[in-house]
DNA sequence: CCCGGCTTGGTGACATGGTCACCGTCCGGC
DNA sequence: GCCGGACGGTGACCATGTCACCAAGCCGGG
């Protein structure tokens, strides 16, 4: 339980001995089934928390009910919405769920302001997550303005593939992510079918021409 | 020019006294004409702002020659960008412009880290504003996806508008600050001059019926 | 004062995307 | 085998973005 888990987060790995034995003091090692909520709009951040494995959604909630589905959270990452929510002492305003079987390391709000204070490298850590997921955020407005849905579409299905170049995901589930509606995506993949860059089935989508699909993702601008 | 500035951020008043004198012994004041570019793409952060007066555009250059505006900095608060290049040492992906005269108060890099090291007050400060950023960038995103472009224009109108209900821009500005098309704006803002909600002449938009801008800016889901 | 060029705003035609309404099909549970 | 819900398909229509122009105001130079 206690096992040296610091050597598993690349930048850890090369923090001061006492830093990392500060860490391990204060985190505990947490396990999330899949489909369950890790923090809801309203609550107060008590909790900062490193994935090891699995993927967490993170979406806001909209006064007219729409969910808008934000960013996910890898292994290795944080979530900044944790970091500011819990720095700043505010309570969320999204919702992040685990869409996977989750294990993180988990580290109480004391614990992380101490480390945060003591420790430069663990500050450029976060922080550095922090930078790029704003940058994402940003590149993330700028897809939605200026990119045509087909080649959002083309670069989301090549980033879902697996190995196989198989897609699991429904018609509806690919809306939510790109935030458009289901016909939409259904209208685009019927056109990728008719090119032939694609094979459907219930729930799935094969990838039978990824090389199609990633010109258009790459050369696409308006 | 070292007066105690730090009674003029809310937030800064309550700090500890030696906390207060370390600001005071790291910042120094600034001052910049309207217009002047504060960071670009690919510099490297190297000092916080605090601002004080006027006002500052951020916006992002995309790979597509298009400008996206995301958000504007107002008296009182600082940039969230610069806070997270100058914590993660990573160079800007967004450029600010001043657009008005600017005073500021300038901390740099190695002031800023030790007062983030040494005063939890501090960044509770700094990370309040960057959670409320956050927030509005999610907000943003947001809108852009399930808002009318008469709601949204309608409530810009009213944020932008002076105490006599003049807005000040052309209709190439309003249009870049919503990321849209000049020509979407020159169409609502003709529907709402047809309701007898504006007045417009060149360059400039005077709110006849604020209040009827205000209900279709709040009521708006679509 | 007039000219010419630039900025601003107006407009129609068309492509894309979002919404609504409705249907057929598939799948799992009973 | 039946039924209800999830999934996908489709046409009509509206909102928005894009393109191609044009007209009117503004401004500086001559």
């Amino acid at each position: 339980m206690t096992e040296d888990w610091t050597t598993h987060f690349e930048g850890l790995r090369d923090l001061p001995a006492d830093e990392q034995a500060l860490l391990r003091r204060s985190a505990h090692p947490m396990h999330l089934p899949a489909g369950r909520t890790v923090f809801a709009p309203g609550q107060e951040a008590q909790t900062f928390f490193l994935l090891r494995t699995g993927t967490v959604r993170v979406q806001q909630q909209t006064e007219t009910g729409r969910e808008v589905f934000l960013y996910r959270v890898h292994a290795g990452e944080s979530c900044i919405l944790t970091t500011a929510c819990l720095l700043s002492a505010e309570a969320y305003t999204a919702e992040a769920i685990t869409e996977t079987e989750v294990t993180a390391v988990a580290i109480p709000r004391a614990g992380f302001e101490a480390i945060i204070a003591g420790s430069a490298a663990f500050r450029r850590l976060v922080f550095h997550a922090y930078a790029r997921r704003i940058a994402d955020l940003f590149a993330l407005i700028d897809d939605i303005l200026s990119q045509r849905m087909d080649v959002r579409l083309a670069a989301r299905l090549l980033a879902l593939a697996d190995d196989s170049g198989q897609v699991q995901a429904t018609h509806q589930v690919l809306a939510h992510e790109l935030g458009t509606a289901r016909e939409v995506i259904t209208r685009t993949l019927a056109e990728f079918h008719r090119r032939g860059w694609i094979a459907q089935a219930r729930g799935a989508v094969r990838l039978a021409d990824p090389e199609a699909l990633r010109q258009l993702a790459r050369g696409g601008t308006r």
